[in-house]
DNA sequence: ACGGTAAGCTGACGGCATGACAGGACAAGT
DNA sequence: ACTTGTCCTGTCATGCCGTCAGCTTACCGT
C-alpha cells in the first residue's frame, strides 16, 4: 500500500537507509523547533544527524520536501482527534463536557505539534497546495464531525445555519488560540482561563445556546 | 521626534538615500507576496531594484530587519481600524451593522497586507518579540476597544463575563479567517458567506445574544 | 565657480550553503 | 573470499551572504 521507501536516486531504503532517513527527520523536527523556519539549513540537520549534506540529499529533494514528510507523518496522527466528536452528546451539562474536553484535546495536539504546524500553516497561507491539502485533513478531523454535531443539534430547529460555516468557524479559531496563546497572555488572559473561554465559544457555536449553570 | 532615517554605518540619509531606500522596501513588499518566505533574498530584492546586494545592506542589517520596517509601517496603518468599533452602537439591528462593518473592514485590512501580516504571524508565532510586538498592536487596535464594548454591554448584567476574552477570541478568529480563507472555500463556504457568519459570530460574543431578525 | 565634505553606490572578495556525482565502505548472501 | 547492491562521503561548481575599500555624486560655504 504504501509503497517502499525510496531515495531521491530511486534506490529502495534498507534497514540501514531507513535509519539514517529517519534520524535525519528527527533531526529536521528538532531544528524547526528551535529555530527559525527561514534560518533552518540543510548542512545544520545533517551535523545534528552526524552524517553529511550530501546525505540528506539523498532522501529529501530539499528542506522543504523533508518538511511535508514530518508534516504526513503528523496528519496521520491527527486522525485521532475524531474521537473527541465523534459519537459524543451535546445536550446540557454532558454538553458542556464534551465542548471542554475537545478543546483540551485539540490544544493538546496542537501544542505537541507547534513546530510543525506552523511551518504547515505559513505554507497554506502562502498559497502551497500540498500544505494546504495537509492543514485541511488535520482541521477536517475535527471540522467535519463538527459540522455534523451542529447540523444534528441545530439544523432541525433553524434551516439558516450552516454547519460547515460555523464548525469551520470554531476550528480556525481553536487553532489560531493554540499557535498564538501568547496573545491571549498579552491580553491578561491565562491559559487556564483560556480553555472554558474556548469552550463556551464552541459550546454556543455549536448548540446556539448558553451552556447550563 | 522620530530621529534621521540612518545607514547601518551610522550616517544621515539625504533625499536620494532615502528614495532608495523606499523603493528596496517596495520591491521586498512585492517579494514577500510572490514568493514563499524562506525563499526571499537578499540579490533578488536589489535586483529588482535595480541597485547592488552592498545597498540593500546600507539601509537594512538582513531581509529580517527590512520585513520589521515594512511591518511597522503597516501596525502604523493599523490605527484606523480603532474606527470601526469606537462609539459605535451594539445595540439592536444597529448592533448587527456595527458587527458586519467591523468583520468587513477588519477582513478588507488583512487582506490587503496579507503578505506582510503572514511573515509576522509566523515571527509572532515562533516567539519573536518584535514580531510579536507588531503583531499585537494591530490585534490590539481592535481588541481594546472592543474589550471595551463587551465590558459596557455584558459586564453589568453578568460579572463572570471576561472581556479581553471573549474580544481577544474574536479579533484572533477574524484574523485567523482572513489569513485562511481559502479553507473557508474548501469547506462549501463561499467567502461572501463567510462574512455574515463571521459577523454572528462577533455580535453573539459582545452582546451575548442573538441578533435582531 | 570651485573646492571640501559627506552621502551614495558598487566591484570584489572570503565564507558558507547548495546540490550533483563518482567512488569507496559496508552488509549480506553464495 | 567474492559478488552484489546498499549506503555514505569527499569533492566540486555554483550561487548567495555580508563586508570593505574606494569611486562617484550631490550639496554647501566662500
Amino acid at each position: 500500500m504504501t509503497g517502499q521507501v525510496r531515495t531521491v536516486d530511486g534506490r529502495v531504503a534498507g534497514r540501514r537507509g531507513q535509519e539514517t532517513r529517519q534520524k535525519l527527520l528527527d533531526c529536521l523536527r528538532e531544528m524547526l523547533s528551535t529555530s527559525p523556519y527561514r534560518d533552518v539549513k540543510v548542512i545544520d540537520v545533517a551535523r545534528m544527524a552526524g552524517t553529511s549534506p550530501a546525505t540528506f540529499y539523498q532522501y529529501f529533494p530539499d528542506v522543504e520536501g523533508a518538511v511535508l514528510e514530518i508534516a504526513e507523518e503528523m496528519a496521520e496522527d491527527s486522525g485521532g482527534l475524531k474521537e473527541l466528536v465523534d459519537g459524543k452528546s451535546w445536550a446540557g451539562k454532558t454538553g458542556f463536557t464534551t465542548s471542554e474536553e475537545l478543546v483540551d484535546g485539540f490544544l493538546a495536539f496542537w501544542r505537541k505539534n507547534d513546530a510543525i504546524l506552523r511551518v504547515i500553516t505559513l505554507g497554506a497561507a502562502e498559497g502551497d497546495k500540498r500544505f494546504f491539502k495537509i492543514r485541511m485533513k488535520v482541521l477536517n478531523s475535527v471540522a467535519a464531525p463538527l459540522a455534523e454535531a451542529v447540523r444534528n443539534t441545530q439544523g432541525k430547529t433553524d434551516k439558516t445555519v450552516d454547519g460547515s460555516a460555523i464548525a469551520g468557524a470554531l476550528v480556525t479559531l481553536l487553532a489560531a488560540s493554540a499557535e498564538h496563546s501568547k496573545a491571549f497572555t498579552s491580553w491578561g488572559v491565562k491559559v487556564k482561563d483560556l480553555k472554558p473561554s474556548l469552550a463556551l465559544q464552541v459550546y454556543l457555536g455549536v448548540t446556539g445556546k448558553k451552556p447550563p449553570k
